[in-house]
DNA sequence: AAGATGACTAACT
DNA sequence: AAGTTAGCCATCT
């Protein structure tokens, strides 16, 4: 049979992708996170690239809000003219998420402030 | 099986 | 302002 140690890697290893697919479904509609705080968020401080990774090969079913996350400093991490890029930009601006220009204010759309947002408006 | 890659980021030039 | 570097590490070649 397969390794003991090999399934015990593996687990933990879905285990990490577990707890980031849900912090991911916990952001709320018309907010964006960045990947380095998604991976805070998740126990996983210093992570950001596997954030994206296990956005990569998060299963369909789950339908998770993906375009939600965007970098650092606040753009979409896809080329603006890709197919993929232009989505993500059309999910955020459906659900009232701002651009200045390519980028997002991630102060104003965290959300931490969408309390705010519902309180006192845009 | 070693090396490149990338839905990243903070810290330096 | 813009490019480079170092850390990250599971996946892909």
């Amino acid at each position: 049979m397969a390794s003991a140690s090999q399934r015990v890697e593996d687990h933990s290893q879905e285990e990490r992708f577990r707890r980031i697919w849900e912090v991911v479904e916990g952001i709320p509609e018309g907010c964006v996170l960045n990947y380095g705080e998604v991976a805070r968020l998740a126990g996983l401080p210093g992570r950001a690239r596997l954030v994206g990774r296990a956005l990569a090969r998060a299963p369909k079913k789950r339908a998770l809000p993906w375009h939600r996350v965007v970098n650092a400093q606040g753009r979409i991490s896809f080329a603006a003219d890709s197919v993929r890029g232009q989505r993500q930009r059309r999910l955020l601006e459906d659900e009232g998420v701002e651009f200045d220009g390519e980028v997002i204010d991630l102060e104003r759309f965290s959300p931490e402030r969408a309390i705010d947002r519902l309180l006192w408006g845009p």
